[in-house]
DNA sequence: AATGAATGAGCATTCATTCAT
DNA sequence: TATGAATGAATGCTCATTCAT
């Protein structure tokens, strides 16, 4: 044995099993929904057990939204780190929508626990709306704004309402291809939105 | 008429009770969602007793179907009679983005119901789509089909995508505008969601 | 029509649909034990409305009490009018045992209601060893005091003590042959026991 | 030995708690009946939280089946065992009689499960019947068969009944003795039981 | 007498969470 | 840290009974 009974576990182990339950917790949710999901499945799912998880997380629903913090987050560090190497407004909404798209699409897991999970109730989709959600809004609002600024955009729209029109498409695009049967390509989805989207805002 | 009195009133009754516990569960699920609400609550809401719920409800989750399939139904034969009257796929596709809003924006509880409620099961999700939401997207499709075909539309965009697209634009103004803490109009939103769309769908 | 709609009902019709209503009972309970039973199931089964039974009866136990009641004291009308023609004991005991397989074998519901379904509770064993069931043990414990007195049994048996046995074998012998799945006549069994009883209580 | 006491100990523990629920729900069962019974009842009884009472048991009728097979088990291990030490059948019967109403004597409240609770469902009472019951009658009727082999036992009877007979008189006296106010002993009863069966299988 | 809609008390079972080891 | 046995609050649904018609 190489690791010895009892001395401190390294931190690094603690994130292991911290992610290994936040990965056990994605599968189980995006399999029979938040509220039919036991604490005890995720343990099994996670290989531990029931009280451990207790030991990382302060309860059922703590998981939950540690899911959407941490994606999100994620989400949001990338998107910005993309954008920054694009000058374009155009460029800069196909980006949104492809990461947008890619990012879901890699983990269909996580995809549904988004679409459909998170949505379960108004107290999370106002916690949600509050959090990170508002940000990633913003992002979308501001690259528009600047688009109008270059005179690329219509003066006429407002940034934030079309950005919510963006987001939607995007949103409406995932839970379609969530609940669909049929096992399509997500991404090119990108192109059709931005397609319309920009069409859409461009000035004449 | 050949229907005698003994027959007539409980018929009415039956209806008028059954429509009270389908308000009394709106209200209460749009007030603490689905899984938080109790039977009991619905009941009481409604002014009977528990076991009368079950009079005319298999369950629980029939209320909610049942919710959905009601609403849903109205909102197609409404819809599809608007549409008749209008020619212009622009101007049906405006009238299709007003009813949407008019109607959740006439009863918020109902529009809770079908934003957050609705959407917290992958096995409602399915059943959703399955059931009226196809034949509403189809409804939106056509349209934009028909655009094409008159030349009004580009037709460099697949109906159904683009239809998906309306629809989730719309979706997310009704969703912002529930989750929002302050009270503006819903309605104007439709204006703003075409005048995007159009534009980019618009043959050049 | 020769039945005028709101003249009294005679009092023929009041038995019959008592009577309706206790054959209804025996069947249901029969076929799906007494605490499984609903009073609807018995309301649908006699053709008449939930309510109707409370017309009759005071409560789904009284049914039952019922039952056991009127089928007791017919039991021991006939038993005691058979009885007067016979002198011996033997001829007598023979003719009980004869009486009571004959009874339950031509009414295979009201035997599985009285083996099984009585016997739920000591509660209703009370009551049932209460009321008729002491005095159906009596007259086959008199029938043997008199055969001790005659000298044709042995005087060493307390009488009340070898009608258990007596009743306790015969008992058995019903509850057998309602568990078994094999259709064998039941009403032969009664000369076995009494073959092996006679010749256990017999005087040397 | 090789087992660490951190395995020996929840072992010995669980065997407890299992143990201290039955005889719960046995006291339970005997005071209220088994349909009246709550489960709450019984875990107050043992001492334990409601929830506890299903980390032992499936269910509610569980517990019923484990309390019969239990004592089944026993009941049948401990009459082999007394058997072979006797030879002459006669003696068998009567050990056996004895053994049966000692056993149940002992325990009263198991008694009245046993002749009351056990009684109440035809379901239960084929699966009473499959089980262990058949194997009880087996043993009684290969003593009578023996007995008629060496001649002790007339010929004329089928063992098989005459088991039925000696049971449904044991049993008799031992519902008798359960259903009455008067606490008399219950064994002495075996005595009657086999003086009289003895006496009527008997070769003369 | 008959109906059957309405009532509401009652209960087995589940499962998130705790805590002694 | 990790365990998993124990807890006990929480609730959808049933069905005997009532009563207005």
């Amino acid at each position: 044995m190489t690791r010895t009974a009892k001395t401190a576990a390294p931190r690094a182990l603690v994130a292991d099993k911290r992610f290994a339950i936040h990965r056990a917790a994605i599968k189980v949710f995006a399999g029979k929904g938040f509220f039919n999901s036991k604490v005890s499945d995720i343990a099994r799912e996670a290989g531990i057990a029931d009280g451990t998880v207790y030991l990382y997380f302060k309860s059922k629903e703590d998981i939950l939204h540690s899911i959407f913090d941490g994606a999100m987050k994620e989400f949001i560090e990338d998107g910005k780190r993309e954008l920054e190497r694009l000058t374009s407004p155009e460029d800069r909404l196909r980006r949104i929508a492809e990461l947008h798209l890619e990012r879901l699409s890699a983990d269909r897991d996580l995809a549904v626990v988004f679409q459909v999970e998170l949505r379960g109730s108004t107290k999370f989709m106002r916690e949600f709306s509050a959090a990170g959600f508002a940000e990633y809004l913003e992002i979308i609002s501001t690259t528009i704004a600047e688009g109008q600024r270059s005179s690329s955009f219509r003066k006429d729209i407002k940034p934030i309402v079309a950005a919510k029109i963006f987001y939607g498409a995007l949103d409406e695009m995932v839970t379609n291809w969530i609940l669909s049967d049929k096992h399509y390509p997500l991404v090119p989805m990108a192109g059709e939105v931005t397609k319309i989207f920009i069409g859409g805002v461009a000035a004449k």
